[in-house]
DNA sequence: TTTGAAATGGATTCGGC
DNA sequence: GCCGAATCCATTTCAAA
């Protein structure tokens, strides 16, 4: 944890990472401080860039977005020219959701989000029209078991 | 899609799954609806479930978290039993913050935000203290790609 | 320089038309 | 769907420590 953050600023964060609707009234209540030093706070963790954004989650379902899609990604084209085009590839495609790159067998691993698995293989056959890739395994989630935004401060 | 959602809906979701705190008047503005039509339509849109919180993100690295571990989980239990220990277990583990049944050869993948390695290797100890794995893999991020919240709601 | 109390003005909420 | 009143809330100001 940076040094930079206190107590305080974890138990703001901590409640604003599970409702950012809360008023910073309610908030200051909460943790003990006054109105005035809990909105200085607030603005600091925000220019600070710790606070990053505030966003609504959508309930996939119910948007028609039931599938999640797991997909591992090994390339032999090491080259960094290689890396851009998979990158510009996966970032003008917003049923995409996440993308990492690993270390081990598997170069990267790709978290997509569709309606069916019909929408999957077009997102799929997309991709492989942007960027030839050398080895694809792809793992249909059956049951979201936890998801969550909210990251581990401690107290 | 589902059939309750049009499209002033998706445009209003798309809006605030960017900036949760944009302001209705401009929201109505935007889509060119009145600020009281807009109102009513996230009123109705949360009271359904669509939207569901609004939360605040943070940098996982600006908060000493900057280690994302994909783990895969092959089991031999398949009882519900087993399965309903596991899913307890990752949900009282903070550091877990996604997790998932999947088809095929894996049985479940997590993913796990930490400070470090070491750190990696106290949450899995945990977790199998709680939990008998019959073989769990790990994948450590060297780089964060793409991460969004954002579902593809197209136009 | 920091802190808290109070004022301001803008945004949200909700009834009625 | 639109108007407008009542309320709530973020932000600024200012006085005191």
């Amino acid at each position: 944890m940076s040094k930079n953050i206190d107590d305080n600023d974890v138990k703001i964060l901590n409640i604003l990472q599970v409702d950012a609707t809360r008023s910073l009234e309610s908030i200051a209540e909460e943790i003990g401080v006054s109105l005035n030093t809990c909105w200085r706070r607030v603005q600091r963790l925000e220019a600070e860039g710790v606070l990053e954004r505030r966003v609504a989650l959508i309930d996939n379902e119910k948007v028609g977005l039931p599938l999640t899609v797991f997909v591992s990604v090994r390339t032999d084209d090491h080259s960094k020219a290689w890396a851009d085009r998979f990158s510009d590839a996966v970032n003008q495609m917003p049923e995409i959701v996440e993308f990492y790159r690993l270390a081990g067998d598997v170069d990267y691993i790709l978290k997509i989000m569709v309606g069916s698995v019909s929408d999957y293989d077009r997102v799929y056959q997309r991709l492989i029209s942007k960027v030839k890739l050398s080895n694809v395994s792809a793992s249909f989630a059956m049951e979201k078991m936890k998801f969550t935004t909210e990251l581990p401060l401690g107290r």
